[in-house]
DNA sequence: TCTGGGGTCCTAGGACCC
DNA sequence: TCTGGGGTCCTAGGACCC
């Protein structure tokens, strides 16, 4: 049990647009959005982001206000606001300002789960002080290390944090305690909770299920009845406002992988080789710069129609060599049945270990003859 | 010329073993 | 010979998240 823990939500408000404004502060109070490889700004950049299939990763509350939305088509988000400002995504300087922020958090709580480039768990529950001082002690130092602002929520669990960091943004500060959860909470869709996505949520729907109290009222039974043994008791829980998962420090990768969607549907056997090649080489670069060897390789393909498959295969050993992951994927890819043409090809390498624990595998096979 | 890229976790069926 | 049951591994697919 983890009684009466404090656990904080941190998300950076409209993350990778605000740097960019950092960079380009005359482009302040302009919707502006983020994706692609061309800025629209230039004849060349917009012909280029009208042309291509990228999709924005982030965009400013000024140009949401046009319903302007993060994975939305570049080419949809430009026809609902003509004036928006596309700029291409610069992940070198968004992973620079996600290293200052949250290093900046660790001076406060150094218990602290990364979430991906743009939020982190925090569990204040042994950091003295007050609750409120310590959240606004986080964001005044996010800011000062970074000149941009985030959104935080607290509660008794991650969950529940998770939430609550949404409901007051940007900027927010939301702190909700087990007795503000049904006032606060469960007015609230059941989309809002994290692990309920489209499917799930229309089948709620149909079950005349649409907001966390009506899922707190459900039945746990009949949730197990409609949803399976482990994700209906997962709902009942994250109805209630249970959720006893620990805030982790560390996480080991399980998997490496690389993936492009062609600028035109293909089918071509000399482009998806070379293309499998170099995807193969990227992923065998990213495990060798990681220090990690895999033991599982394949490929994914989608085709024009956006059904997609997967191949792979086991190896007996585990690898980060170029060579074997091509030559590997190359081998999965022929075992898909190329009836139309592809839109997207990835390869992947999943079952990582650190590369100096395969390196002792050798030992491992000698010792296991004399078994 | 609608719909990116990089992840995690879960399920389910068949093979295979005891 | 007319039909078990548990366990693990492998592969493929799908939901979901940032």
């Amino acid at each position: 049990m983890f009684p009466n823990r404090r656990i904080a939500h941190l998300d950076m408000d409209a993350f990778f647009a605000s740097v960019e404004l950092l960079r380009q502060p005359e482009l302040r109070g302009l919707p502006v959005a983020i994706g692609g490889i061309g800025d629209s700004r230039t004849p060349e950049g917009r012909a280029q982001l009208l042309a291509s299939r990228g999709v924005l990763t982030t965009a400013t509350y000024e140009a949401r206000a046009f319903g302007c939305r993060s994975g939305q088509p570049i080419r949809t988000a430009l026809r609902l606001c003509p004036d928006l400002i596309v700029l291409p995504v610069n992940f070198g300087a968004y992973r620079h300002y996600s290293r200052l922020f949250k290093a900046a958090v660790a001076e406060v709580a150094d218990c602290i789960e990364d979430r991906g480039i743009d939020e982190i768990y925090i569990d204040l529950t042994d950091v003295p002080g007050d609750t409120e001082t310590l959240a606004r002690a986080i964001k005044a130092r996010v800011t000062a290390a970074t000149g941009l602002t985030c959104s935080i929520g607290i509660a008794p669990n991650k969950l529940i944090a998770k939430i609550a960091s949404d409901l007051d943004k940007p900027n927010g500060l939301t702190i909700i305690d087990e007795s503000a959860i049904a006032a606060r909470i469960w007015p609230l869709a059941v989309s809002k909770i994290n692990g309920v996505g489209p499917k799930a949520n229309s089948k709620l729907e149909q079950l005349g299920i649409r907001t966390i109290g009506e899922l707190a009222a459900a039945s746990p039974h009949m949730l197990v009845r409609h949803f399976g043994q482990s994700y209906g008791r997962w709902l009942a829980d994250a109805g209630a406002g249970r959720d006893e998962r620990p805030v982790e420090t560390h996480q080991e990768p399980k998997s490496r992988s690389r993936e492009i969607t062609f600028p035109h549907d293909t089918r071509d056997p000399l482009t998806l080789l070379s293309v499998i090649v170099k995807l193969s080489r990227q992923v065998a670069a990213d495990l060798a710069a990681k220090g990690y060897v895999g033991r599982s390789i394949g490929v994914k393909v989608k085709f024009d129609n956006f059904e997609q498959v997967t191949r792979d295969r086991k190896l007996t050993y585990a690898t980060a060599d170029f060579m074997t992951i091509r030559d590997v994927a190359v081998d999965c890819l022929r075992r898909v049945p190329i009836e139309r043409k592809l839109r997207l090809l990835g390869v992947k390498v999943a079952e990582l270990e650190p590369q100096l624990k395969a390196e002792a595998e050798p030992l491992g096979q000698t010792r296991s003859l004399f078994d």
